[in-house]
DNA sequence: AATCGTTCCTGATAGC
DNA sequence: TGCTATCAGGAACGAT
């Protein structure tokens, strides 16, 4: 699923791809993952228009166009956003098309249809944005922000850190991963983390997070980059998708229990 | 304010 | 072999 690392991939991969192409024209071949405005006023508002920039914030993906609007696209579990040449195959799930005048066309597709994608006039003021806690690339995120976040929180730290309030644009992956490298148990109570702790998560998530960048990515389903092709930090997993299989740092094995109704993966000997 | 249950969807897999 | 039931999960939403 694709979490902060998988989308900041795309949002690179489409900043170059996408650089000043006028939109030609638009298929709407499921119009359900559109939010906000219905498709007549999509088709017409983006038709003509100009790609200028991509942003992300969490696991929203942002790109401006020359109008003055954007595009907010939220990938969600199965939703791919790629730029395709004239003669690549279409996704068997291609939702939303855009064609482009040299026969190229940006493509977002969505196995389970979970994913959407909204014009609007400004990202940030939509509430789902709006709520979003910080960035854990930026200097905002400190780790007295992070120890703010999770103070007074009974829950597990494992569901603290999926809230996006928290900090934004972890998922499932990311936060065993954190965790694993931070040493503490997922099942801790987010509030009673020692500042130690909090330190070391803070730190975890930050280096968890760089690492996935470098590799594009984790490909454990259906993820593809902005080009169609796949992430490697999947071999990179220190606990996720792993139970039964030995930590590679201490040998024991590693475990599965959900969570909050989450699949959640640990290794008893490094974290408590 | 925090947290919990429900909902959306479909491919993969388990069980018979 | 082929059918059916179950599972996976991000996050909005309503309820507590």
């Amino acid at each position: 699923m694709p979490e902060l690392p998988e989308v900041e991939t795309v949002r690179r991969d489409l900043a170059v791809a996408l650089r000043k192409r006028r939109i030609e024209s638009v298929e709407l071949p499921f119009p359900g993952s559109l939010r906000g405005a219905g498709r007549n006023g999509f088709v017409r508002q983006l038709t003509g228009a100009r790609f200028a920039g991509a942003r992300r914030r969490g696991k929203f993906l942002i790109l401006g166009l020359d109008s003055g609007q954007s595009l907010v696209v939220h990938l969600k579990m199965t939703g791919v956003l790629q730029h395709q040449k004239a003669d690549d195959s279409l996704p068997k799930a291609a939702r939303i098309i855009f064609y482009f005048r040299d026969g190229t066309r940006l493509v977002f597709s969505d196995q389970r249809k979970f994913g959407t994608v909204r014009l609007c006039g400004r990202p940030e003021q939509l509430p789902d944005i709006g709520a979003l806690g910080p960035e854990p690339l930026t200097r905002s995120f400190t780790p007295l922000a992070l120890g703010a976040r999770l103070a007074g929180r009974r829950a597990p730290v494992k569901a603290a850190l999926l809230d996006q309030t928290v900090v934004a644009g972890l998922g499932n992956i990311y936060t065993s991963e954190a965790l694993h490298r931070a040493g503490i148990l997922p099942q801790r109570p987010a509030g009673k983390l020692s500042i130690a702790e909090v330190e070391r998560l803070h730190r975890s998530i930050r280096s968890v997070l760089e690492a996935a960048i470098k590799a594009r990515g984790s490909s454990v389903n259906t993820y593809r980059d902005g080009r169609g092709e796949r992430g490697w930090f999947q071999t990179a997993h220190r606990v996720y998708d792993r139970q039964g299989r030995k930590c590679k740092r201490c040998g024991c094995v590693i475990v599965r229990e959900t969570l909050r109704g989450r699949g959640t993966y640990w290794c008893p000997g490094c974290q408590r």
